[in-house]
DNA sequence: CATGGATGTGGCAGATTGTCGCACTGTTTC
DNA sequence: GAAACAGTGCGACAATCTGCCACATCCATG
């Protein structure tokens, strides 16, 4: 079905419109064949027809987090490259992540060139550096939620209970975006 | 030279004296054998006569970072678990150290049950099964705060500057209760 | 189907934060 | 010494945020 055996398949999963389009576009024009799915759910599907080489999964949409993907994708495909891209990045969740199974990790907004970059094989990390400040309280205050988030399987009640704070304020800080830490 | 050849070797490497003065302790009266390094070059002196089966790791030393011992030590040890503890915690070091073989990793501040825990995982032990609440977000805020106030050497202004915060803010969050835990 | 737990929202009074401004105090620099 | 500076303590006010109460769904258990 494919006209060139070799190329290059790529998966998008984010339910994120606006995003996957330009992302879908910017993918194709550089040779990829790509899929896109705008949840976890329709990513399966896809699946049964499409065995990709690179995929981009984000982490929280409607449904099932992208990250359930994570095991079906390495089963189909041993050696596909799984980069993890969400606006609401945590260092807990990236761990997960990385122990799962996923190759890297990204943080929204990222553009086409970073994501690429990650995905690709072709250089190793030029050496991390690390920060030379602290995190902002902000900062501390949502990493530390989305720890204890996942200590509670994501139950909220239990996490605010946890927590020692009101469930509706967890919400509403859940529901905002992490602070971005300047680099 | 040891009592007991199965007893569990625990090697802490971190250059926060208090820190590791609390930790190790903690660490002994449960039975681990421990050795303690402040820098990545002790720990590396350490190794030629200790190999350790649990290992925290300080990402941010003077000298070498802690994650430049992760090869080393799986290399000695192919079974043991390493915890990166880092009071400069960033996604990005997280997925270097996950990637380079890590068991897991945390950020700073955090207790030293929170540090077992994420170290025991293998050990069946229901006798202290109980997890204890996690810190407050409000207590580990004011911790956070503490730490950063003394690298910068109780310079408030600094201090607010690092952490991205308003000057007249934490001077109000330092006149207020050192935010006590109810239990 | 009743009961209890979890979740999504809306609304509101009270607490907290972001900002300005200003006075005061050491330090450093001509 | 006087000016220039950085840090500190504090009052005031508007913009946010938090704790709380109230419902309305769902969903699993019994």
């Amino acid at each position: 079905m494919n006209t060139n055996d070799s190329s290059v398949k790529f998966l998008i999963v984010d339910d994120d419109e606006t995003f996957t389009r330009v992302l879908n576009k910017a993918i194709q024009r550089r040779g990829y064949e790509t899929a896109v799915a705008s949840s976890a759910e329709q990513a399966l599907h896809l699946l049964e027809s499409f065995t990709p080489d690179l995929a981009t999964l984000d982490l929280k949409m409607d449904g099932a987090s992208g990250i359930t993907l994570v095991p079906r994708l390495k089963a189909l495909n041993p050696n596909i490259k799984i980069l993890i891209l969400t606006g609401y990045a945590s260092i807990s969740t990236a761990v997960e992540a990385i122990k799962l199974g996923a190759s890297d990790y990204l943080a929204k907004p990222a553009d086409t060139d970073q994501i690429l970059a990650k995905l690709n094989v072709t250089e190793p990390d030029p050496g991390i550096e690390i920060a030379d400040k602290p995190m902002s309280v902000g900062r501390l205050e949502w990493e530390h939620i989305q720890k204890v988030l996942i200590e509670h399987d994501g139950n909220i009640s239990a996490t605010a209970r946890a927590l020692g704070m009101h469930r509706r304020t967890l919400q509403r800080k859940l529901q905002k975006r992490p602070v971005r830490e300047e680099h």
